[in-house]
DNA sequence: CTGTATCCCCGTGGATACTG
DNA sequence: CAGTATCCACGGGGATACAG
């Protein structure tokens, strides 16, 4: 039932493409980013969003894009721990061409169906 | 000098960013479309556009590209072979997706050099 | 609840040599 | 010019078990 698709983007090194792609290319890092677009999650709210992710492949795509400024991580003082993850600026910034992307893959879908 | 950055995609079946993440996905996929966007292009000045890329991945690529509809291949009877690749009107309505993630990463560029 | 550590698979791309 | 064929290495991701 999963989609086992595997891709790879690549762009030149300082490229405005790159700039982007470089945020945006790794496996499920779209839905992810998509996901804290409507405000902050919890850990086990995004597996839930996006069941198909890995603990593993969360971990890292969370502490990644952590790295890179993209999003933010708090942990609640209760117990057991509550983790927050929320989009900073930088992380917002890159909605747009999330956006940009669904819009574009919804008109193919309607394109494919049109009367479906 | 080449950066070997690797990254995936990935996204549930069906749902409209896989639409268009499916099709912009591939390594240096986003590249060669952006490429073909101004008109059509020959093999050899694909690469020159991309001279990261690999013939055997281009090949690929374009062949990939060229089964789901994303552009057209045209063998001109020339003596040695040229070959033409276009986008198909499909093809261009990926553009507008591509268009905006070269405009986010232009704004994150001045982001991070805003003095230059 | 929120992770980390380990092992292993295998898809994917590079290099190289060759072809019509 | 425009590819194809072959071999190989890499590294990311899945599964599983474990931890604070």
């Amino acid at each position: 039932m999963v989609l086992r698709m595997r891709t790879k983007v690549n762009a030149l090194p300082g490229c405005p493409m790159s700039m982007c792609m470089d945020l945006l290319g790794g496996l499920w890092t779209p839905e992810l980013i998509w996901s804290l677009s409507d405000g902050p999650r919890r850990f086990s709210e995004l597996r839930r969003d996006i069941p198909a992710i890995s603990a593993k492949v969360l971990t890292s795509r969370l502490r990644d894009l952590e790295a890179r400024g993209v999003l933010g991580r708090s942990v609640l003082p209760t117990s057991p721990p509550t983790v927050e993850y929320e989009l900073t600026s930088l992380g917002r910034e890159l909605l747009p061409a999330i956006r940009s992307i669904v819009e574009v893959g919804s008109r193919l879908l309607l394109r494919d169906r049109p009367a479906g």
